[in-house]
DNA sequence: TATGAATGAGTTTTCATTCAT
DNA sequence: CATGAATGAAAACTCATTCAT
């Protein structure tokens, strides 16, 4: 059977009839879901972009959730792959850059729907009630733990509160750009964060001493 | 009729007849909207809350986008109120601690249920389709609009910008601190901002000519 | 109470407190019903017409058949009053033109909306299941009786048949030329029926003897 | 999916799986529609005569409105093979004899429920508010461009007004049938419509020549 | 596996009618 | 008499999910 397995099995070799449906799905799936949200995109919206009969959804997907689930560890996937062609910079410095370059470059559709990762872990969370859904949370905290890296390998202390703040800034950056519907206000304050980073970077290497002292967000 | 708002006999003392349940519905539906989300918010679920039949409700309102634009405005109106009341601080400064002491005191909610106005907007960004719904832009613009004052009474040209970093960065970390639930993470990146803000306050204070080179996040 | 006694306190005297609201009701009705048709009419709709509080609706009609019917029985009353000015003309041939110069004169409406009175008929007809409504009777009988009158004025034996034939002959003209939203087929089929009334008076007028043998539409 | 219909499966043989529900829906709504009228009828109404759940009409028909139409356009489909029929007979006369005779003979039921293509085209005036609904223009407008084909076959240089003049005749006969619930007023205006056409047949016969000056509805 | 077709519970919305004052 | 407010029963429509083949 075919439920279950999940993510191991995507990426291995397709059976001649099944031309990764499954993919298709999931990142029709993705699609709609970033366009339309969660709450409103409908199987057979799914079911339609991805060119597969409704009712064959539940070979590849038990429920709705579970082809929800799916989505959102597409895109964790995605920022895994991400993360190792960004490690062939040089710096986490460039690195850091990096990640904001490609969340804000995803074609300026952040003030038409908002940041994929950040839409979704906020309907994520709406729709599991009060426990944290585990697909939420991944969505971001790999992003975190990532940017965390990245600040201890500038040999901060604050690191994890650094990668917080860096995200956390995006992520709002990104949601008032989408409900202001304005494109500038999201390279505006990305441009900002670059030098905030910047700065953490050039204190680092000037006086690795220095810096416990200093307030979190202002170095 | 009721519909089309009373707005002045609103918040005015209550009629026997009509212990004021437009307001109810309006709180009501604030509420469970907050806790479950727009979309997973059914008019019975209000009505319930309420303590009023489900048909009753379209005395009041004529659609559910109304009521729920209702509860919007009903979020802008209380954020005005609270801007009164920090008008009556001494200095831009505390009137922005005061914004996000507020904020992040919503009563450890946020963890729950993330920023109320934050997820608010979100939603109405998707729900309105492509065009940005006026509430949503409401939501998030009357914050900025009142911080960039503020930020303006520092004597920043760039207050604009420093308004939605600030805004930014308190919804942002709200998102996470919703996804990961962990109520620390907003009382750190709160900390984080109030921090910033006071060492733009200093600069400001101290050497009020040596602003506009500085980088945008870091003063 | 009011109930019941419809149409004779209808036209007398109006105490001061209530300036003929039903009347205002009645002609409201009248006319929203002639727009929309009785289905798509609310008593919300008329009330609002008449400006009329709903609920007072209810003191004057105790259903919403009771209103529609005083509405039909209105029509009624105005074809009483039309039927006594043509009593004025000199001969039933000029009546029956009377008649029809009224009926399409309703201000090209009819291209808009269809002959008030066959429209409210037909509804009524099904409004009340399969027994005839007494009012929708009313309505069209009223019209063929008098018209039968005009035939016996002209001393028609088949009076009763050249009166359906002229009324059904309005009457499909109206229903075509509201379907087809073309007034100047109305305008034909008027002509034509004038055209016929004429003939049949000029042979009334020439030859009363050799009448009854003709065939009944096309003398 | 079956939204969109499948004009050609839908008179064949069935299959199996689905022994044309579609059709049996469709035949079900005309019928209820027919006896209670559109406004009147429910989809559960139509739901339960054709002996399916009322969620699974939605399969078949986006819409309330869609079925209305399908329903609609099995009437002109209807219409068409009885022309086609017609077409079998030799003159125009009797091809517009044949039109009345069924027409008149939907087995009594005019008295009952009114002629099914005028009651409908009526409520679907209304239903689509002041701009002409293209399924009701149609109802008619079939019959009218076929009756004027025959009297063009007639030589009848009015062969429009003609037309109209018969369909609205027969309409409004049926409209005064049902409202005065007397079968016998339809039989006697079929008969009428008849003799004037033979009539109109008639002259063109005789005296081919001399036709135009004639007035138009007392040939 | 694949797929068109069910199914049924739920959601928004409308409205005639009633009620309390 | 007047009226704003209430109420509950429908109605149209949606959709996740299941089923038969």
């Amino acid at each position: 059977m075919a439920h279950g397995q999940a993510s191991i099995a995507r990426n291995t070799v397709v059976d001649a009839k099944t031309p990764n449906k499954r993919d298709r799905l999931v990142s029709g799936a993705r699609r709609v879901i970033y366009e339309r949200g969660v709450e409103r995109t409908s199987l057979a919206d799914v079911a339609e972009v991805a060119g597969i009969p409704v009712g064959n959804i539940y070979y590849y997907f038990k429920t709705k959730d579970d082809l929800v689930a799916a989505a959102a560890e597409a895109h964790v996937s995605d920022l895994g792959e991400l993360f190792q062609r960004l490690e062939a910079l040089d710096s986490p410095q460039e690195r850091l850059h990096g990640l904001l370059d490609e969340l804000s470059h995803v074609g300026g559709s952040v003030a038409e729907y908002g940041c994929p990762l950040g839409t979704l872990a906020g309907e994520l969370d709406k729709r599991n009630g009060t426990m944290a859904s585990p697909q939420s949370q991944q969505l971001l905290v790999t992003m975190v733990d990532w940017a965390e890296q990245q600040f201890v390998g500038l040999e901060r202390g604050d690191a994890r509160q650094l990668a917080v703040a860096l995200i956390a800034g995006y992520e709002g950056a990104a949601l008032l750009t989408h409900s202001l519907r304005d494109p500038e206000l999201l390279a505006d304050q990305v441009q900002r964060l670059q030098q905030w980073v910047d700065e953490i970077a050039d204190t680092a290497n000037q006086a690795p001493a220095a810096r416990s002292r200093r307030a979190l967000h202002d170095q």
